[in-house]
DNA sequence: GTGAAAGCGCTAACAA
DNA sequence: TTGTTAGCGCTTTCAC
């Protein structure tokens, strides 16, 4: 059996209670006890049971963190600053890996409501969860609107769209596309989407539903069907990085004779393609700010400060354009 | 207040019993009876609670994951593929960045045990946090030697190193260097770079312990003091890029006058950089084989089948060399 | 400065 | 087929 507070408390001939307060700093203890009863949880090798605590406090400590796939490298980073932040502030985080699957996201949020999260953190892309209606229970959406009563954190979408294809059209592109992939299949690139679109005369947009693979096969595809193409507005980095390599199969040159700009500048991005120019969100920022909403909302049970952040975005200029 | 099981029972005209048989689908129940119990679940929108739950099963099925940060590609797909796979056997995943820093993963070693976790997943670098000895507390370590109880799965670096260095002598580069990260304090990479001292006469390692921006200075530095140099075996793809990268600016021809191989073969690698020759680890399988050693281990409360597991690697030419 | 007792929400003997 | 009761490990009034 694991040792309990109980055990501890017989072994340093106290009761329960006395133990307790040492664990938790409350109340008045002699320095004797208070020694004698480090002593016995040193002696016992004892660590608290957090579950039974829990139960009492009706607080676990606990944030839900639901995302398409953490193995995306703008998922990924957002989840390290999302988890560093809140580990510092004693919040630990259920990890949820949806897939962008309406059916797995909704299992993940009832599990994370019969688990007693004190709060979600949700960065997918499907609404209609009526599990986050669930009464007081605080949400936060990562650069989606799940409904109109929970706040919104994310970046310029719609800016980071036209510094996009602005700089496209500066640097002389004629016909420019725009490339959309299969996770985004909802909200936030749509901004960024409308701003191809506002500044453009003829919009061009693919919506690739494929994987990895497929899409390298569609775009090549694309490219090889019109020719005429110089720039390119891929709706992340990865999507633009197929098309490199698919310029670099048809022996297209770039950036002579096409563009390509991507979007999320992620560390990773950044050590791997630093060629690539693209629009780099503020990911720490997102993370802080929608940790911050979060622990307001659960600190004062209501939402302080405006229903939506929108943090800003930045051009990085490289050599692919 | 929330709404709980005793409240379920008194809403359908039962007992508490009652309703917690229909949950667990336990015990003989009536079908009438059941079906007032699930109206009456339905009607008051009633979630259990897992944290009871958990106290008096003295099961939380929960898993602790502990990595040194998700946001590098190898640990971001590593840790999807094990949250899916524990997701589709019910349990949960609590997430750990430690940074690769001792008293950090420590911390995260402790808060997991204090909350009952089921079992723990190591991939982290640091040996001797004796929280992993606490008793019976299932344990797999990932690609390191924790201690000589804690059973290891992982990919074979020495034939990852051998596969690599051999295809540059192969090749034909002659002055071969090998470059280490700074995630890469301890064992595994350690046969990676026996491997490559097995096979090349005059082996010369560096270690770069700084981060992103440094690692490109010292890779410049080390290029141009060393220009002899044909050959480079990264310890990771991140790495690799930082050499591409500066081969670039010192207009090295890659791969008539330098090659260069990385390793870990990430689905993002491949995407974003997929010019890159690589070896390929096994990521998924590292993933299954880990998960199911860690639940062989928490159903018979001890190790079944071998204390190690070596998957195999896999080497992807590209163009880099 | 310390202890006894009740209870957090649930489950499982054991009875009925 | 259903209910009564005790208890999972902890915290916190309240009493001493």
């Amino acid at each position: 059996m694991k040792v309990k507070l109980e055990d501890v408390a017989k072994a340093a001939g106290v009761s329960p209670t006395t133990v307790s307060r040492v664990l938790n700093n409350r109340g008045y203890i002699s320095e004797l006890t208070k020694k004698k009863v480090e002593d016995a949880i040193e002696e016992l090798d004892y660590y608290p049971n957090d579950v039974a605590r829990s139960l009492f406090k009706k607080r676990t400590n606990f944030i839900g963190l639901i995302v398409p796939t953490v193995s995306n490298p703008f998922f990924g980073e957002l989840s390290l600053y999302i988890e560093n932040i809140c580990s510092s502030l004693g919040y630990k985080i259920i990890l949820c890996n949806s897939s962008g699957q309406f059916e797995k996201e909704k299992a993940y949020s009832t599990m994370l409501i019969r688990h007693q999260v004190d709060g979600i953190l949700v960065c997918s892309y499907n609404r209609g969860i009526d599990t986050y209606k669930y009464p007081k229970l605080p949400i936060v959406a990562i650069d989606h609107y799940l409904a109109p009563t929970i706040p919104v954190v994310g970046s310029d979408n719609y800016m980071g769209g036209k510094l996009a294809v602005q700089h496209l059209i500066d640097r002389g592109c004629l016909s420019i596309i725009h490339i959309n992939g299969p996770l985004e299949l909802e909200t936030p690139t749509q901004y960024r989407r409308k701003a191809y679109e506002d500044l453009v005369d003829n919009p061009v947009t693919y919506e690739l539903q494929f994987d990895e693979e497929d899409i390298v096969l569609s775009i090549r595809k694309i490219l090889l069907e019109r020719p005429e193409t110089d720039g390119i507005f891929a709706s992340d980095d990865l999507m633009a990085a197929a098309c490199l390599q698919v310029a670099r199969e048809l022996n297209i040159q770039v950036p002579e004779q096409l563009k390509v700009i991507g979007y999320d500048g992620t560390k990773t991005t950044r050590s791997l393609l630093p060629q690539l120019t693209t629009i780099k969100q503020p990911i720490e920022e997102i993370a802080k700010t929608s940790v911050k909403k979060l622990m307001d909302m659960i600190d004062n049970s209501e939402l302080s400060g405006p229903y939506e952040t929108v943090l800003p975005v930045q051009l990085l200029i490289n050599e692919t354009t």
